[in-house]
DNA sequence: TGATATAATAGGACGTAGTCTTAAAAACTA
DNA sequence: TAGTTTTTAAGACTACGTCCTATTATATCA
C-alpha cells in the first residue's frame, strides 16, 4: 500500500478497522505504511477506541444479542395469549434485519415471527411446522412495529390449523395459514 | 461468600466464569474472599484463560457468526447461476439452527435459504418479496445437508414468478413460489 | 527561496491485566 | 510436632495501549 494523503488514510483506517476490528496499532501500521503513532492520532481524531475496548465491545455486544436471541424463541413479544385459541405478539423491526440496499425487513424475520406465534398458541410444547400458505402484502421499512395476531381455526387430532396475520399501523403486511402437527411430548 | 474448600471454590469459579466471562481476576478474588493469586492459581488448573483471552474467543466467536450472517445476503453457498433462468445453493443445517426440544430445523432457516436464492436468480440488484405461497414438507433434521433450485418460470415486467424446491438427500422438504417484483435500480 | 503551518515520527512515563518464578507464611493432617 | 498442602506475597516481564512532550519532514504561502 502506497502514502497516502492524511484524509484519505483516515477513510481507509476506518474502512479496515470497520472490516476487521481485531487489528493492532502496529499491524495497521505497516498496513498503512506509517508509524504507529501517526496511527494512533489518527484514531484519535476519528475516535475510534484502542483494540481492547473494540474487542470488549464486539463482545459484549455479540454476548447481548446471542443471550437474547438464545431466548427468544419466539421472536417478537408475547402481549396476548389464550391457549388453543388465539395470540398476538409485537416485534419492533430494526436496522439489522434489512436489505441493505433496500432498507426493506428480510421476509424471513416476518416469517419467523409468524412461525413461533403460530407454535406459542397452541398447547404442545413440542410442535413442528407441517404446511404454510402465505402471502406478503406490502413492504415493511425498518423502525416499524410489527403486530401479529394468531387465530387457531380449527384442531384435528395432532393437527392445528392456525391463521397469523401481520400489521404495521393497520396495513397488513403478511397472512397465513400454518399447519402445526403436535409430536408425543413424551419422547 | 463465606470461604470454602479448595474443590469447591474451583466448582464455584467455573460457574461464576461461565455466567459472565467479563469478570477480571481481582473482581473474581473479592466474590470468593481469596487473594488475585489464589485465582490466578484456580485457573491455571482450571485451565481457564485470562480475561482478555476470553474476551477475544467471545468477540471472534461471535463476529464469525454475525460476519457469515451478514455476508449471508444468500443464506447457504451459491453452487451454480445462469441469470433469470434458474440458480442452485446449498446450506449445511448446523445445531443452532434447530429448535432445543426437537432438534428440527426452524422453518424461518429454510425459508431464508429459499427466499434468498429467489432472489439471487434473478438479474435485479434491488428486489423484494412480493408474495410467497408455500408448502414445507418433512421436517429437518439438523446436519442434513439441503439443496435448493430455484427456477425462473416467467417474467412480466417487473415481476417475476420462481418456483423453488429444497431437498434434503432426494426428500423434498419444502416447495414454494415466489413473485418478486424489481424495485428500479436507480433510486 | 525562506518562513511558517501542518503532518508525521520518536521517546519516555504510566496503566491494566495479566504472565511466570521463587519464596514465605498459614492451615490442615497424620 | 513434623510434614504436606494450600494460600499469599513479591518481583520481573509482556502486550497493547494512554498521555505528554519533543523533534523531524513535508507542504504551502508570501
Amino acid at each position: 500500500m502506497p502514502k497516502l494523503k492524511k484524509q484519505e488514510r483516515l477513510e481507509q483506517l476506518s474502512i479496515i478497522i470497520e472490516k476487521d476490528p481485531f487489528l493492532t496499532d502496529e499491524e495497521l501500521s505497516e498496513t498503512l505504511a506509517v508509524s504507529i503513532q501517526t496511527i494512533r492520532l489518527d484514531r484519535l481524531t476519528l475516535n475510534i477506541p484502542e483494540l481492547r475496548e473494540r474487542m470488549k465491545h464486539v463482545a459484549t455486544g455479540n454476548y447481548e444479542k446471542v443471550k437474547t436471541l438464545g431466548q427468544s424463541e419466539i421472536v417478537g413479544e408475547l402481549l396476548d395469549l389464550e391457549l388453543n385459541t388465539r395470540a398476538i405478539s409485537m416485534l419492533e423491526t430494526e436496522d439489522n434485519m434489512v436489505f441493505e440496499k433496500t432498507k426493506i425487513v428480510k421476509g424471513h424475520y416476518i416469517f419467523a415471527m409468524a412461525e413461533t406465534l403460530a407454535m406459542a398458541v397452541i398447547d404442545a410444547n413440542v410442535a413442528i411446522t407441517g404446511v404454510a400458505n402465505i402471502k406478503y402484502r406490502v413492504p415493511v421499512i425498518a423502525g416499524q412495529k410489527l403486530v401479529a395476531k394468531a387465530q387457531v381455526m380449527k384442531i384435528k387430532g395432532s393437527e392445528y390449523y392456525i391463521h397469523v396475520m401481520i400489521n404495521a399501523n393497520n396495513d397488513q403486511v403478511f397472512r397465513g395459514k400454518f399447519i402445526l402437527v403436535a409430536i408425543d411430548t413424551n419422547a
